[in-house]
DNA sequence: ACCTATGTTGATAC
DNA sequence: GGTATCAACATAGG
């Protein structure tokens, strides 16, 4: 599930839950998860430290650690989700990273799918702004140009951070765009609609616990229906994402 | 059994 | 450089 949204969250949690707890030991077994790390790199650098804060960018999450120690990097891929002294997870293996604090307790990154990472250091420069932080000039600019779909574009990563499949969608929906829209035929009215339309889809996500729960989300479907009109939703893959939208109302 | 689908990204080719 | 496609992973469902 975790797209911005969800990672907020999780970061939320693990700032409220996480820090300032002295790490004895760190799972870090796992050598897809952990990749480039060989196992036991992370543990060797993590032992005996603290996280310090709880940072976010997008979809990316990282944590300073005391003593001058390295930062660690969290991503949730495309099931990941965090546990903070839970009982472990029913299938064990979906446990894929974890640490553990000198007090007994655990954070672990529990992902069936197995696409989530954790990486000393990540490499955060890769990323545009976080899709909620972006300033109307820095969204025009960014957004406003080529000719890839809409869609693709504010799903970019690199353009903006933290954008999905599914938040994608639903800020489409809600800002009356078509997802195939030629990003840079787009008016300055029309993304700074777009980027409202972002920022409150943003919003009402992380308040209400998640992307899933946006208007146009449960109508993904075949025979699903534009909330605000009733017409029958579109579905096309555009930016590579199968892609559902109102052809009466985004336009 | 086999096929498709799924919130992620990263590598590759044009 | 920008864009498009496929692959990585593992699971669920028709």
């Amino acid at each position: 599930m975790p797209e911005l949204p969800e990672v907020e969250r999780a970061r939320a949690l693990i700032a409220a839950g996480g820090l300032n707890r002295r790490i004895a030991a760190v799972a870090d077994r796992d050598s897809y998860v952990c990749r480039p790390h060989a196992p036991g790199e992370i543990e060797a650098a993590l032992v005996g430290r603290r996280l310090l804060s709880a940072n976010r960018i997008g979809k990316t999450m990282w944590f300073e650690t005391d003593d001058d120690g390295p930062d660690l990097g969290l991503h949730l891929g495309m099931a990941g989700r965090i546990a903070i002294d839970e009982p472990p997870a029913e299938n064990a293996g979906w446990d894929r990273f974890a640490l553990h604090f000198e007090d007994g307790g655990r954070l672990v990154l529990r992902d069936k799918r197995r696409l989530g990472r954790a990486v000393l250091e990540p490499d955060l420069s890769g990323l545009g702004p976080d899709a909620a932080e972006a300033t109307r000039a820095e969204f025009r600019d960014r957004v406003g140009r080529g000719t890839a779909p809409l869609k693709a574009r504010i799903m970019d990563q690199s353009v903006l951070a933290g954008v999905g499949n599914l938040l994608a969608d639903e800020t489409l929906w809600r800002a009356g765009l078509a997802p195939l829209r030629p990003a840079g035929a787009l008016a300055p009215e029309e993304l700074d609609g777009l980027r409202r339309a972002l920022r409150a889809a943003i919003r009402d996500a992380v308040r209400r616990g998640g992307v899933h729960t946006g208007r146009l989300i449960p109508e993904r479907r075949w025979g699903g229906r534009c909330p605000a009109c009733g017409t029958e939703l579109r579905r096309a893959t555009v930016g590579g994402r199968t892609t559902w939208w109102c052809p009466e109302e985004q336009t």
